[in-house]
DNA sequence: GATAAACATGTAACGGGTTACACAATGTTC
DNA sequence: GAACATTGTGTAACCCGTTACATGTTTATC
């Protein structure tokens, strides 16, 4: 059906190891059968079939990333990032969400590796990665972080550290801390960064939980103003609540940032557009996601590697849910 | 290095035809020798080779996914509905984001055939799906539809006139359509679609120009304004430029939906989180996910399908961004 | 108990590439 | 021009499953 090596070989008039050869630029091959050769692969449009090369090389062009939930908005930009500098180096990736399900991530990389993937980037928590540590494949770590395997993320503290002080500075007494699920550690640990500054600052903190998707996040904002309605700054665990937030605030006819200000998490594309712009904590979603890309790409290569964790700076961007300093 | 078929049989002491037999449940086995082989199986955690198994049958368990960006909260969950269903059936999905580019399309078609996919799913443009007609195996079409290809997409007239008649029904009389791209052609028959209908109506109505992502949002929701101040309604291309006009008819003081009333397309998460809540025109985007990725295993099975074109009905959201009726 | 049908299992070819190795032709060196 | 290195090309084995086919064993049938 398809056109095969051994078709080009025969309309070039050579065998399929020339072919072969000259495809790949390896071995030697005269500069006129290499001509022949083109022509045959051109006039025939043969492509390689990657199937039977990843056979015998046991090596395929293919990446197999896994994130939680390509659903919520944060992970899209890193899958961007990660797509966007595999596609240029030639890979292809296979994608499959986790919903932060052991199971599930142990699924697709066991599938992962049946097909001869060449290495696997995965957001999965730190529980779940010591089966992760003797894979035979190079893996690495995006958006979180463990010892033992190399890893891309964001600076979490540092983070929960910066939406803490801002809050501060402007003046925030009663702040109420939305905290995120604790099996997702590095959402946690913007908590516990948060916490720590507010604390010390001796200022009045309220805890609140709640999961990072879409679902619940609306009831979460009504909670949160019937639980502690003296609240006058919220830190949100992601621009998701932070947005739910920024809505209940506004319905229940509390003024942004006056009344109350919010803080976000992730500075999702949204957060520019929504009524009023949401401050937040820049997370560089879509240059984690290259450069884990980039990493994995190095380990494939067998390139040393300075280092194996990457710990990139966040900022704060401050928009319209935060008072102006000084004010 | 990784456990083959090879040492499955001498574990268990048959051949390999055999155990291949037992693995795929074809041909006779007998029950002992079943037994031994499944405990050989189980003992080794042998798991079968797919590259060996797609190199001769074929057929891979792969399936392409191309989409415009991943980046565009409309898309992931399509991208969400098709991984669901296909993970379900056991199938894995090779991913792509095209831009809404020919050529990457093209390459993205290119390679996915290399690495013996059997099905692809796409949302490609009209004028780029020639070639793809004659492709060698089943594609869907997945928020875009041509006549030649089986295709799952919501109805983009019912949408476009419906946003045109809630806007009227509650009482804007100068109407700003914010029109996506011509090339985009889904896009661009929402927008003929409320024209018509608003034209009919005899209200006046302005036309401005805007892409779909975030890029440039704001600036059209500035020009917007600045253009036509005397606007009173809006229907937005898509609910990202939805949510950027009520945040700028918000910042320069105008009530919503007092003053102008605003309709989005998609009805993305975000739309019911923003303030005030954005009414949209709701596609069933995982729905269109799950029902392309159902239609292209009917086709990969050769089961015979009633209809190659599933036109999903789009529904109006009522939110906080138009007036109640009657008012 | 002979004969056919059903069952059980192994051998080897096959899918479409890559590459080790053998062999031939050419080029280089003294 | 002999000896050796370099270049050019083909043959066949290999990657790891699947399956056609051959062969042998049971079971069913009369």
């Amino acid at each position: 059906m398809a056109i095969t090596i051994r078709d080009v070989a025969k309309e070039a008039g050579v065998s399929v190891a020339t072919v072969s050869r000259v495809i790949n630029d390896s071995g030697y091959a005269h500069e006129d059968t290499r001509k022949v050769v083109l022509e045959a692969v051109n006039k025939l449009n043969y492509k390689p079939n990657e199937v039977a090369r990843s056979l015998f090389k046991r090596k395929s062009k293919l990446i197999g990333l896994i994130l939680p939930d390509i659903t919520n908005p944060f992970f899209p930009a890193l899958a961007r990032g990660v797509e966007d500098y595999l596609q240029k180096e030639g890979y292809r990736v296979i994608f499959g969400n986790s919903d932060e399900q052991l199971e599930k991530e142990m699924d697709y990389v066991d599938t992962f590796k049946q097909n001869n993937v060449v290495g696997i980037i995965a957001s999965i928590n730190e529980t779940d990665s010591e089966m992760l540590s003797e894979l035979s494949i190079p893996l690495v770590l995006l958006d979180r972080t463990i010892e033992a395997l190399p890893s891309v993320y964001a600076d979490q503290e540092q983070g929960g550290r910066l939406a803490a002080e801002k809050v501060l500075e402007r003046g925030s007494k009663e702040i109420t801390i939305v905290r995120g699920p604790k099996n997702v550690k590095n959402v946690y640990q913007r908590f516990e960064a948060s916490y720590e500054v507010l604390k010390e600052a001796g200022v009045k903190v309220n805890i609140l939980d709640s999961n990072l998707s879409f679902n619940g996040a609306k009831e979460r904002a009504i909670e949160l103003f019937q639980k502690y309605p003296q609240t006058d700054g919220v830190l949100a665990c992601n621009d998701i609540v932070g947005v739910a937030i920024l809505n209940e605030a506004q319905r229940i006819g509390k003024r942004i940032p006056e009344d109350v200000q919010v803080i976000g998490f992730d500075d999702i594309s949204i957060s520019e557009l929504v009524y009023p712009g949401l401050s937040t904590i820049h997370q560089p979603a879509y240059e984690m996601g290259a450069k884990a890309a980039e990493i994995l790409i190095k380990k494939i290569n067998q390139e040393k590697l300075l280092n194996i964790h990457y710990k990139l700076a966040v900022s704060f961007v401050e928009r319209k849910s935060t008072r102006k300093i000084g004010k």
